[in-house]
DNA sequence: AATGAATGAGTTTTCATTCAT
DNA sequence: CATGAATGAAAACTCATTCAT
């Protein structure tokens, strides 16, 4: 039934960026985001199932576009930790270069009820993969400790990165996320101990 | 003119916990909280403002508790490594001990409206502030690298513990939490790399 | 947002006069007067902003039309004394012809909440702006004492009107108001007292 | 059961009428006026029926006074113009030496619900007899005309009076109601006409 | 395909009154 | 007599979704 492409069906959902960022979760109604993408309130539910859909579709299209571009940015690098610095780069690009999308996937999104939140957790999993990647390439290099729990590793990646993302946001974004990508890569290599610096900065 | 305090105050914020945690938050009417409280629905509006305020009393008290602890165990602690292996236990002993306040405080409460969002964030300040004082400590001690960024190495900690507790209860709990105390603090202080495990490991 | 225009925007008022006559202010439950105006509880707040929007609109529509009418009718009345008399007479016409509206503006809609009371109030301004006009055009056309306070003459006719629907209304419209036109409209133009009557009624 | 006199008694209606006055009718919680007379809000219910009966009474003991004096003084004049006069002076400045029981009694007991407005009623009976006397007596002596109807005429007297201090009220006092009794009496007992008014006046 | 008027289920909060102490 | 903690019924309003046009 629902259509999910075309012109009005990428209306919607920048328009639903658009009102989320401005007026936050609680407060986007349907007939809102139906008036910022000028279109009736029936029309919506030509191109989508019901408001979740809106939503979930609004985390897939945005957050998927850019995994995808994560997943091809990762082949193209040998090392796992050249991998993992482009992550941190591209994490923090792609939410700094568009504020409210971030505020939406970041904050407001979050508020959402269980069934848009299951949506978006499987869409996490593929970027949860692409870390799980790198920490197992870096482990099969040598070059990451080989006792590491790979998910216990990508729970400190991902967490760390999301929360950073949030704490940003709740700031104002008034400082420049782009410039805590070395700071926090040396962070995940070496770790917060003062043991051989000299080395690690060889 | 919300009395804040005795037998009924505690019983209905006990009612909240087991109330959100069964149903989920956004079907934990005031009347489903009072009936499992045992007491009447106006009861709740003679210890308590309105909902919110139950919502974030019960984030306060638990929390609150929970970080005087850690302050005081934090005080007798000598060492900022030692400081930290403490949090990251403390951190899981106490959402481990009860699965229905993790599932509360941890999954449900972040769905809340942004009144709710704002006194649950109130009260973790001071929680990131024992996290801060963790790392000035490690700094001062000269066991933690003297460039450390406070507020970056904040975020990675509070961050990953966060997302590390959340998987945990969207995993349903199936694994122990204390399991992965070591291995995050290793992460922490050695960071993910290879380099000179044996010396880092003396 | 409200449309304030249409077949069900009047079908409410409507409906609202009957439920409020019939069960009383207190008792006029919004979800009563949709169920009489055959429209859903929430097609009231399509046409209304909120409840007391209705009463008031009520009270406007209803009074509105009728100042109006009253408006025309002074203008085709030569002398002031003749005026008086038209404005009587058709204050008692209007409200006996509808013996549900009368009870809800002459009662029921006084027991309302001080928002609705205000709103009542401005309607009535331009009302007791005609009477001012009449006492006016009698003063200069000499009929009336050139003494007269206008705004005590005015609260006069009016107090006395009032008082003489609303005893009219407790008494369960027992008797004719019109039958009273002619009495009152003496006893504004002479008054009491026993004095010169002979010349009077010559 | 309920006690009806006594200091505390006394207590709640001032009390009452202090919190009505102050807050308005539909903020006068019988909580809020307990702890303006100093009792317990239980301790209410010993000395009063419930809500309503604590209303009435307060109209009752305040303007059962009131008529009571009205009718001593009634009995102590002469002629009927004069006990006219004297009743327009006794009832403006009953209402303007207590502001907040003007308010109370002209304006926020008239939002009340039908039972407190009936028991009003019952005891504005008498008043309106003191005015039926009035008219019977004036009648009587030959200085009313004698085609007087009573009623009306009542309703006029009653009607003006009431209107006039409600627009006092409603105009925040601002002018002296005591100024407007000779303008008054005399619109009652000569009319609005400007017949004879050499010879009235003489 | 598109519209937008209409629907109606669902929940927090207040406050008069009671009654055990 | 007095207290005041506890009770619980009752109602306005929002907004996702539908469907006749």
């Amino acid at each position: 039934m629902a259509k999910r492409t075309g012109e009005k069906y990428e209306a919607i959902i920048e328009a639903a960026v658009r009102v989320i960022a401005e007026y936050g979760y609680h407060n986007a109604q349907v007939s809102k985001i139906a008036r910022e993408a000028k279109v009736a309130d029936g029309t919506i539910y030509l191109y989508f199932e019901n408001k979740d859909d809106v939503l979930i579709s609004l985390f897939s299209e945005k957050m998927g576009t850019f995994i995808s571009r994560v997943e091809e940015e990762m082949a193209q690098v040998n090392s796992a930790v050249d991998q993992l610095y482009k992550l941190i780069r591209l994490h923090f690009e792609h939410l700094e270069r568009d504020h409210k999308l971030a505020i939406v996937t970041q904050i407001e999104l979050r508020q959402s009820n269980p069934e848009v939140r299951k949506g978006i957790g499987e869409i996490l999993k593929r970027y949860l993969d692409v870390i799980d990647g790198i920490v197992e390439n870096g482990m099969r290099e040598g070059v990451f400790r080989p006792d590491l729990d790979v998910r216990i590793t990508r729970k400190m990646i991902f967490g760390t990165l999301d929360e950073t993302v949030t704490s940003w946001i709740m700031n104002d974004h008034k400082y420049r996320l782009l410039d805590q990508v070395d700071a926090l890569h040396r962070l995940f290599v070496y770790g917060m101990g003062n043991y051989h610096q000299m080395d690690a900065d060889a």
